[in-house]
DNA sequence: TCTGGTTAGTAAATTGTATGAACTAATGGG
DNA sequence: CCCATTAGTTCATACAATTTACTAACCAGA
């Protein structure tokens, strides 16, 4: 499962000092506030090393110093912080109902965003219109001055590992698409890398590398809206997404929760798909696609039909939850997506659901804490920058 | 997910060099018969440094010279291979049965072996019988004068990825052991590296690091026995098994599979384990613990009751791979385990299901190749082994 | 106010790695 | 027999991290 992220085989002087190099940025990032000295004890490398890369990585404006340290005895320490001034990283996301878009600093921070709720319909037609909108966000003074990193994309659908192509959208009809290639025909659009991600695996991937506290060592991100993905994201220094040999690791949507279940649209029956999702739950509410769901939702009240079912696929997100965890065993787990905008009557059930059925082997072992964003609309537009952040950090 | 050969974070120049021996050692694994110039190629190392690490590698007993390439014009290149003559590694199980130790060279080709159908009684007994076990093991002839790289131990449960400690064995009824401090009491075993393995991933990491044919990028390897375990493997030079937060990645067994179905001696209802897996088989056929499972299934020969239960089983063995690849989606997987040992009407069924049951997703991208292993009574010890070996080649 | 102890950070000499250019070695074709 | 071609080695060079020694900054106590 090739990923851009891990050290090289093989290497020379330059790619030593780069790897150095990444690794304390890193750290700092996971640390903010150390110092020189800290660095040095916590990689292993010698102050004289840490003093030269930092003092590069100050001039570059990736780093920025802080407040001097303030533990009796000794000189004080100079704290290190990412410099939140001089870079910034564009983040898009092409949903199945419209164009997110985001620019951040280095700290995560989203600093101007933009947010259409215009369905994609070609591939090109979609192409042109966020060029357009990337035009409007560059604009934004917000980020006027800013060095730009580079830009990332997230779709909904599986990225070949490979290239950067989109295999298969089923819920756009997309099928194999050079969506870089279309968005540069577009726009003389930013410099720097140019990526292309899965949006589950984006959101996956923000959380992990912008998480807010004491880094996991591992998270499996699951995105519940129209359909349900997964993305897993693990590694210290160098967060690591696992891809599979088609990039279909995390469509948990279709593993198979119930079989001889209701048919899915992708051929099979019983689909975790059929149980919970957007589309299942506006069949079993009979809401039209066009309608919002949490709008139609939350007008319908606390009819038993709503509850029922809200109840139901919840039930049906909390055993999925556990499958996955009995897999691959995250520190964390995080549930984002559209759905999540259905409140505590969907979350609930899971969440109940989830530590009802704990079995022996992980109740002898510590808790693992889920986590729910409510609010993911720019998650994954910001994962995708996050990713464009992490790639430019090993390339420096 | 931490794991022992990834490349650490930060490094020294001990570090690079200990990075390109390692690399080089598996491109020639990977490749036997390259030449120094042609793995100057693919690592894109020059000739020189190649030429000095082969150098090194040759008089320290890893590698060997062989045969003169024949491609027409310019000098022919020396081809190497592993050096099979001069090291070993030694694996050992401690399975629910009884005790396998195997003996292999660099190849992982088996030097000799032992095999005892003992079922283990406590950890410290266990840890004696192994000890005697391996003192008769290391007195074979066929390894006589080798250099002993390590000991890998497979158990059967979760081993703490924070520390070589066995967490909970359910079918021996041991919890938290350190069954390699237990062992070094017991014996002054070999010197070199120590280490314990969940059976499933040492399974896992065997079946991969010694790959009979161009090598996968990354395979899951489902362990039927009285259980069902997985491991999953991937990298190229350097491969890693996630272990997960508390190392129950792969508890596959323990996914549900029918919500609401039978009580699993987990204290869950339909897990995977209460359709297909050794006891479960036991159960449906009415078979004592002490008897051997296969024998008594090859006695009943075709009674119906026997075909509908294998058939059932299999069924499910097979859903239990299809969820899987939708979780991980690895370029290959591979089957094996006692349950194997039933032969066709169980792994039929199993691998009909999984063509049958392709959605399409899967049958858009290209079809995921199955390898059933017949015959896994050394495939756990090997595979400790085979992790001596890498874990020796990155320390080196 | 000064002095000694302590920690942070820098400077210079040293070590050791991969590199690149130039070399030798070995083969086949004309 | 010579030459083109490829394999592998040798040796001077560049450069990254280290080691050692230094300066900088702060505190406590006299």
């Amino acid at each position: 499962m090739p990923n851009s992220f891990t050290p090289q085989a093989a290497g020379d002087l330059n790619y030593l000092k780069s790897l150095n190099r990444s690794t304390i940025l890193s750290t700092v990032r996971r640390n903010p506030g150390l110092s020189r000295a800290d660095i040095a004890l916590q990689t292993g490398l010698t102050k004289a090393t840490v003093g030269g890369v930092v003092q590069i990585l100050l001039e570059q404006g990736w780093l920025r110093e802080g407040e001097l340290h303030a533990r009796g005895g000794g000189r004080p320490g100079r704290a290190l912080h990412l410099d939140d001034a001089h870079h910034c990283m564009l983040g898009a996301e092409v949903g199945v109902k419209g164009l997110r878009l985001v620019a951040c600093n280095l700290l995560g921070e989203i600093l101007a965003s933009l947010h259409r709720e215009e369905p994609p319909t070609t591939p090109e037609a979609t192409a042109r219109r966020l060029a357009e909108l990337l035009g409007e966000l560059r604009d934004d003074p917000a980020i006027a001055g800013r060095s730009c990193l580079g830009l990332g994309v997230a779709v909904p659908g599986p990225v070949s590992p490979q290239a950067p192509i989109l295999r298969l959208a089923p819920n756009l009809g997309w099928v194999d698409i050079d969506f870089l290639a279309l968005l540069r025909a577009e726009c003389r659009g930013p410099e720097g890398i140019w990526l292309l991600e899965n949006e589950a695996n984006a959101a996956a991937f923000g959380e992990f590398y912008f998480f807010d506290g004491a880094p996991p060592e591992s998270i499996a991100y699951i995105s519940a809206g129209s359909g349900i993905g997964c993305g897993v994201v693990s590694g210290d220094h160098f967060p690591v997404i696992p891809r599979g040999r088609q990039g279909l690791v995390g469509e948990i949507g279709h593993t198979v929760l119930q079989p001889g279940g209701a048919l899915c649209h992708c051929g099979n029956r019983g689909c975790a798909e059929t149980l919970v999702s957007g589309w299942a739950l506006r069949e079993a509410l009979k809401i039209d696609s066009r309608a919002s769901l949490s709008a139609s939702v939350s007008a319908r009240g606390d009819e038993a039909e709503v509850q029922a079912a809200l109840a139901r696929a919840g039930d049906a997100l909390g055993l999925l939850l556990l499958n996955l965890h009995h897999t691959l065993n995250p520190s964390m787990l995080i549930v984002g997506g559209s759905l999540m905008r259905l409140g505590a009557r969907l979350i609930g059930p899971a969440l109940s659901y989830f530590d009802a059925h704990q079995n022996d082997l992980l109740r002898q072992a510590q808790a693992v804490p889920v986590k729910v964003v409510e609010d993911s609309t720019f998650t994954a537009a910001r994962g995708a920058a996050a990713q464009v952040m992490a790639r430019a950090a090993v390339a420096l």
